[in-house]
DNA sequence: GAACGTACTGTCAGATATTACAGGTACAGC
DNA sequence: GCTGTACCTGTAATATCTGACAGTACGTTC
């Protein structure tokens, strides 16, 4: 890994084609920036119940093993952060003090696998993808700052094309699922079902009749595969099948 | 606008506070990246066949009104990609030749106004916005290439930063839309629904009666102000309130 | 103590969705 | 001409949702 350039990284990201390389060009950018440990995660809204989970990991193996263990991905408040926002999230062992006792907790912890401060970038897509980069450190105060502000504006870059790159990595995989191709008439009706629009108003819109338009979200729900109109409705959205309209 | 470090711009979107402040730190941006125009555009998905739009625009004035006279936002393949995608994209005169002939159409016109190249950043978040920023100018060739490859780093994080201080601004407007607040019950009822449980059957796995399912959903359908289980179900998925677990 | 929010439950009529059966036209590619 | 796809329509039984009626219980706030 030879990246002064930042473009660099960005053209191996577009090129890996395997887990194992994503996880060696994370590990250079991570190591080049000063940090010592890196973990990559995305949840892939197959299910709203269960979802679907990636980690590329250059994350201590047992502290791994303890957090799935643990769950902790419902409390590490970088996950939280990231899960609501866009804007990446700079955190060391300042939170020891103060926040709830289950987090401190948990910070305190990650400290004894030595995790101090890091940086945590988050990804939003238009499918309903979230991901998470994190890079990771045992520095404290102005030193870890340092580090943590020069990967910045490379960082939320990096970790855009890193989850284009594990899509397409994953594509053979369950990524796949969100590739399901309705027809237009298909994507009309169920635009006008979220709208809560029932049938016959559709049918009405769409100068059809009611039959028709129960036909073709049966359609839907046989090309989603899922048992009623909610949830056709329910992933469509999250899967960014329906988008809202680009009109006026 | 002096900002020489890359972190002073980011400082500043965090502390500004109307619309014509944003405009001037985007415009400052710009100019020292050798882009002679900005265009910030955002869509808040308040409706599905109606979303909010909100703009803030560095761009020649006739140009904006014969794009949206238009409704070139249907065409403008920088929209479509940014729509989709995470990554930043690079557009020149290239796109003039290929391509479909509206699309050529556009871009000839884009011409006109002196838009030759540019860079669009797109940003998508969990309630469901979708916002994008694009830099151009009048530069072809190599020249365009050098200024695109420079900003790619701190664009994609400007461009985060800018949308959230877009949604705190616009705070009291059409943005607060997204956050009602549902109480737990409420929140599972729906959830199940997302996943495609009748009244029935969640009330087996919450151990309640079926009506009380009906009745917090009905409350759910008041909060957010629909018709219907369906919209209600687009509604939540759509604006992030209901999100995949994190358990497992 | 009253007012309020949350959670919970019941009945019942009418609207809507689901699922089964059945059938049709138009168009593109082989 | 055959095959496949998108699109369209109808009837009818059953399941489910919607909305309006009417309540209980518990905890917090004022």
């Amino acid at each position: 890994m030879d990246a002064t350039n930042s473009l660099e990284v960005i053209d191996a990201l577009a090129e890996a084609e395997s887990v194992d390389r994503l996880h060696t060009i994370c590990a250079g950018v991570c190591q080049e920036h000063g940090f010592e440990r890196f973990i990559y995660g995305a949840r892939i809204p197959t299910s709203f119940v269960k979802p679907y989970f990636i980690f590329i990991s250059g994350y201590p193996r047992e502290w791994r093993e303890h957090y799935t263990a643990n769950n902790y991905m419902v409390i590490d408040p970088t996950v939280q952060y990231c899960a609501q926002n866009i804007t990446p999230m700079a955190w060391d062992d300042d939170m020891l003090t103060g926040g709830r006792a289950e987090i401190r907790r948990f910070m305190s912890e990650a400290r004894d696998f030595g995790i101090n401060s890091g940086v945590s970038f988050p990804i939003h897509t238009s499918q309903g993808d979230f991901a998470m980069l994190s890079f990771a450190s045992g520095k404290t105060g102005p030193q870890s700052r340092t580090c943590i502000q020069r990967v910045l504006p490379l960082g939320q870059l990096f970790t855009a094309y890193l989850h284009e790159a594990v899509r397409r990595v994953f594509d053979a995989d369950v990524v796949a699922l969100s590739k399901v191709d309705l027809t237009q008439r298909e994507k009309e009706c169920l635009l006008w079902a979220t709208e809560g629009k029932t049938a016959w108003e559709t049918s009405q819109i769409l100068s059809i009749a009611e039959r028709t338009v129960t036909f073709h979200l049966q359609n839907v729900q046989g090309k989603l595969g899922v048992n009623n109109r909610q949830q056709a409705v329910a992933r469509a959205v999250s899967l960014g099948i329906i988008e809202p309209q680009f009109n006026q």
